[in-house]
Order: structure tokens, then sequence, then C-alpha cells
DNA sequence: TTACATAATAGACTGCCGTCCATCTATCAA
DNA sequence: TTGATAGATGGACGGCAGTCTATTATGTAA
């Protein structure tokens, strides 16, 4: 019964895609998005060009792919069980994001500015990455109004705007994207609470 | 006395370089930026390809180019002389660059994904265009501070951040960057200072 | 078995990019 | 006038993208 109805023609091959997703994060980790072309990924992966675009329909469609697979865990959603302040907890998710970004965050410019030249991918982009991040922040920032940590009358999603905003804008003009960066965002959101006991 | 020494050679002619400026803006803001190639560039201005490359290195450089002719007057900074609070100065700026936006808010969208692309390129556009609006905005918060209408305790250049980091943000997700946004974005940042006297 | 459907492959094809080259043209200096 | 310098031009070139086609491989259903 956990048999997914079997189609009829050649099934695809799960070792191809592994195999293109696998050369695209190991070739763009080494040279960098830019530089790795399509024809490379294919003799790397040692497929077809066709079987690619069987899959994908453009580059950063399949790298997004890729560093998902790696980095979905690394932004789980903060923690809420605990009694740590929800400024805490939001430094904390911040710095995780940044931890990412130590390792991938040349490859998160390249699909950033992707999603700028291709509407289809930046559709994906957003709804794969954008938003579940946003919403994350948005919702912490919510959970702490609720619990009396941060004012009411402020407007979260504006908040989270500015809070994702100031990291691409660092990103993006490659300044330290550090956990002191994350501390000094914190410290303004929550400026006028953090007199009151934390 | 005020004549440049002349060189030796050919001298340069500058129509053909207002052409090639004139026939990128055109067809940019016609097709969008990522329609447009280089081939067809060169062939609207009726220049040889070569004498595109002999001023500019990439599509990117010649654009930014071309546009920053129309909007540096758009993008003055922000006037002090009269008596308005600093809350309004920086309202007035921000709607002054959105109304930018509205025309050239796709051209703008791929200058910064092409900045990400090419790292002379970025260094070129952080200089020209991304770092005096940054410093127009942190003057204006410093001034503010000084006028006792903004808490000196603030850090301006991370208010300045927030500001164009919020900017970016949602220029580059597709969201509307309008005067809307720049009220709500400036009563976030005055907040604490709105109840005394504007 | 046979018919059918779909994946995988190799290769061809067009279009654009960025570079290079030979040639022509415009100006200055001797 | 002559030579040197440098911009402008058209054309050629190799590399990659994305599409297409013919062929082969691998499964299901009758």
């Amino acid at each position: 019964m956990g048999d997914i109805a079997k189609k009829a023609g050649r099934p695809i091959n799960p070792e191809a895609g592994e195999a293109l997703r696998s050369a695209a994060l190991r070739l763009v980790r080494e040279e960098g998005y830019e530089k790795v072309s399509i024809s490379a990924i294919v003799k790397e992966a040692g497929v077809a060009r066709q079987t690619l675009y069987n899959r994908w329909d453009t580059k950063a469609e399949l790298v997004l792919e890729a560093v998902f697979e790696e980095t979905a865990r690394q932004a789980a959603p903060p923690t809420d069980d605990r009694d740590l302040p929800y400024a805490r907890l939001l430094a904390d998710f911040l710095q995780r994001i940044f931890a990412h970004l130590e390792r991938d965050g040349d490859t998160m410019r390249a699909l950033i500015a992707a999603a700028q030249q291709d509407p289809s991918f930046g559709n994906a982009f957003h709804q794969k990455f954008v938003a579940p991040r946003e919403a994350m922040v948005t919702d912490l920032l919510r959970r702490a109004q609720a619990a009396g940590q941060l004012d009411p009358a402020r407007d979260a999603d504006l908040l989270s705007q500015l809070i994702h905003g100031a990291l691409w804008y660092r990103l993006l003009n490659d300044k330290p994207v550090d956990a002191d960066f994350a501390c000094q965002v914190v410290a303004e959101v929550f400026r006028t609470e953090m007199s009151s006991g934390n």
C-alpha cells in the first residue's frame, strides 16, 4: 500500500539525480557558482546533458536543491520550550543562519542574484527559502510580544523584514555577517525592553 | 589652459559613447535588462562591437552609467536648511528614492544581481551607488542625534543598514517599495522619539 | 511475446559572449 | 610630408547555453 503507483515507461534513475546534485555542490563549493558551467556539471556527474534538463530547468534550481539537502536542518525554527528570553532565542537563530553562511554564503549570494534574473526561479527560491525564514522570525517576535518581552504595538512583519534586510544587505555588500552583527541587530530590535528584566 | 592635454592618435568619438548609453537605456527600459544582449545594443547604437568594449567592460557598467545620468539628481542628499524634523526629512528622502524605483526598479534589481556575479562591477556599483546613499542616511541620522531628535546611544551605521536593507529586501523580493513603506520604516526608527514634539 | 511509454544518451544546431585580428581613419609631432 | 599613436570597423574564433532529434535502454500492460 505504501507503493506509489508505478508508471509505464523506463523508470527514472535516482543515481543520475544524486550524481548531479553532488557534482553540482562539489564544483560550486570548489570553484564558485559563476565559474561552474552546466557542461562541467554533467561531465563531472557522468550523465548526458539532457538528463539534467529532465530534472531541473536551470543551474540555480539544481544548486538550490543540492544546498538545501545539507542546510535544511541548520535553519530549524528556534526552539521555544525553554525559559530563555526571546531576545536570546532570536540571537541564537540568527547566529545559526550566519554560521551556515560561512560555508555557503557565496552560493547564497549567487542564488539571490539568480532569483532576480529568472522570475520562475525567483518564485521557487522565495517559497522554499525566503518565506519560511521570514515567517520563523515573525513568529518568534509575535511570541515575544505575547510573553510581554516586546511591545505589542510594534509591527512584527516590519521588524522581520528589517532584520532579514540587514542580513541580505550585508551579505550582498561583502560585509561580515557574523555573531557580532547578530547581537547588534537583536539589541536594536529589543532596545527598549532591555532595561527591564530579560 | 582649460584644455586637457591632447594625446596622440585618433580622438575618441563622443557620439559613439552617447549613442551606446542612450541605446542601452532605451532597450533596457523597453525590454528589460536580461533580455537585452550586447549585440542588440551595438546594433541599435550603430557602432562596432569593439567600440563598446573600448569604453566599458560589461553591460552592467554601461547600464549603470546610463541610468546614473538621469537619476543622480533624484538622489540628491536630503536638504537640511529648513526647520523640518529629521524624521520628515528621512521620509522625504526615502520617498524620492522609491519614486525613482518605480521607473528603474527592475533595472536596479538587475544591477544588484550583476554586482554579485562580477566582483569588479560589484566594487564600482558599491562605490558609485551604494556607499553614497548609505552615507546620506547615516549623516542624516547623526544630525538628528545632534539636534536631539534621536537618541545618541543608537548606532547610526546599524540603523542605516537596517533601512537600506529593508529597502533592498523588498525590492529583491518583489514587494511594493512605496511611500507607505517609507513611513513605516521611519516610524519604527524614530519610534521612541515620536511622543515628544517632533 | 508484443505493444507501448518514458528515461538516457550522443550529437547537432543556433545564438550570444568575449576576445582577437587586420584594416582603415583621424589626429599630433617632427 | 612623413611617421607614430590610437580609435573605429567588420569579421573570425572558441566556449557555453538551451533546444531538438534520432537512437537505445528499461520498465508496465495486454
